[in-house]
DNA sequence: GGGGCAATCAAACGTCCGTTTGAAACGGAC
DNA sequence: GTCCGTTTCAAACGGACGTTTGATTGCCCC
């Protein structure tokens, strides 16, 4: 291979540590040990720590989203255009990658690092998901608004969310929520199965009638139902003065 | 106060901080100095850093969780055991916390420090949300496998899963996936408005007919629809060594 | 008023961090 | 062969990290 071999290795390295161990606890000399490659390569090559984590969203989330986009596209000059086609059609790409990462053993690495990255300060993020997110996510709020005709536009920005909700759930496997019967857990189905049970789920909630009144209002209950005073006994309290 | 107000200022500071910054980004020198507070008071205290997120965790997270259980046992015996009642009782209570810290000024604190706990390695954040979370959840998918008989145990707690990463996305506001309208965006409405959509979201979804089958099948679509070889152009490649 | 215990404090421990440096290795152009 | 731009390398930089220490404070019981 001509030059960029290290550059990759880095990334490689950089996207599975970063998306175990978390960004903050990756430090750059167990990634470049990982990587088998000198320490400098990083600012070589990237400039910075940041810049590192910074191309690693990128060769992530630039497939995803330009396949996200086409899709889309083919989905506007085409008869198909109910929501259930548009949210796979947003679903799709993302999961097909889920799934070519479980085939390298590595389940659970892009929930990680989304969930990484979303814990960011604030700006950065904002930044970092608008660049590689933004495009394809309006567009598919559109195509569902222009679909769904009948929910007002700032509900189907929210059911979109909830949407991506349950995309970042199949992604993650947290332990403790498994099925059990009695004490024995269920063992789980494989991935297009529950990729089809998310479908499903996020297609009901995404077409669901209106938002539901015949459930206990929620702001007259909306206290906890411990008996705690304004600020609980343990952790509501208000603080001080934490500048 | 008696003796334990140093000891809550640190926990105050170290759930905002953590969730904020990230908890390998948070120095537990900032953290202190935060708090007003010494250094070492950390250690004499919580023994470690590690033992210092535990606390957090659990403080956060038991008021959750028994309220969840309170709720369930009240639904245990009553007539009201239909799942969207059920989820209810789920969702509730972390959605009342969820109010009560936005009324502080932290909005999105609850989210942020479930991203950041969830990242961490893998046993350690098993046994966390085991500890915590695990009791009333599978109190919960238990009832929800009582009223949804129809539906097969595994798929009711996938979808209890799902359900999850709703109320995940409703506790964070990830930028960029506003509603616009043309240009503009479209202002968001309040929480307990949202609150109300991801409860109509989660339960059409809990309580969707089946496993959709009328949309592309999954499983040869599952290739990224770029015409890609079996390593995609940027980024999809297999790796080769990344031991 | 003095012993005893829990809590706080300033200071230091050794380690690891992200980053920089300057030199060495490489490879094609002339 | 020699130059030159790109890439790799070992070594070091200052600083910040989590943790420990040992002295000091405040307070209750006797």
């Amino acid at each position: 291979m001509p030059p960029p071999e290290t550059r990759e290795r880095i990334l490689d390295s950089a996207e599975e540590l970063f998306a175990e161990r978390g960004i903050g606890e990756t430090s750059l000399r167990a990634l470049t040990r990982h990587a088998r490659v000198n320490l400098a390569a990083v600012h070589y090559h990237f400039g910075s720590k940041e810049g590192l984590l910074d191309a690693v969203v990128e060769r992530l989330a630039t497939p995803i989203n330009t396949a996200r986009c086409r899709a889309l596209d083919r989905l506007d000059q085409s008869a198909h255009t109910d929501a259930p086609t548009i949210l796979w059609a947003f679903f799709q790409p993302v999961i097909a990658r889920m799934e070519a990462l479980e085939r390298l053993g590595r389940t659970a690495t892009l929930a990680r690092l989304l969930a990484r990255i979303e814990s960011q300060p604030r700006a950065e993020v904002a930044r970092l998901f608008e660049r590689h997110f933004g495009d394809a996510s309006r567009r598919c709020v559109e195509a569902l608004a222009h679909a769904l005709p009948e929910l007002d536009r700032t509900v189907v920005a929210e059911r979109f969310h909830f949407a991506n909700g349950v995309l970042m759930a199949l992604f993650s496997d947290r332990p403790g929520f498994e099925a059990h019967r009695g004490d024995t857990p269920v063992p789980r189905r494989d991935l297009p199965a529950r990729a089809r049970e998310a479908i499903a789920f996020a297609t009901a909630g995404l077409c669901a009638r209106s938002a539901c009144s015949s459930l206990p209002m929620l702001v007259p209950a909306t206290r906890p139902p411990s008996s705690a005073p304004d600020h609980g006994p343990d952790g509501t309290r208000i603080e001080v003065d934490s500048r």
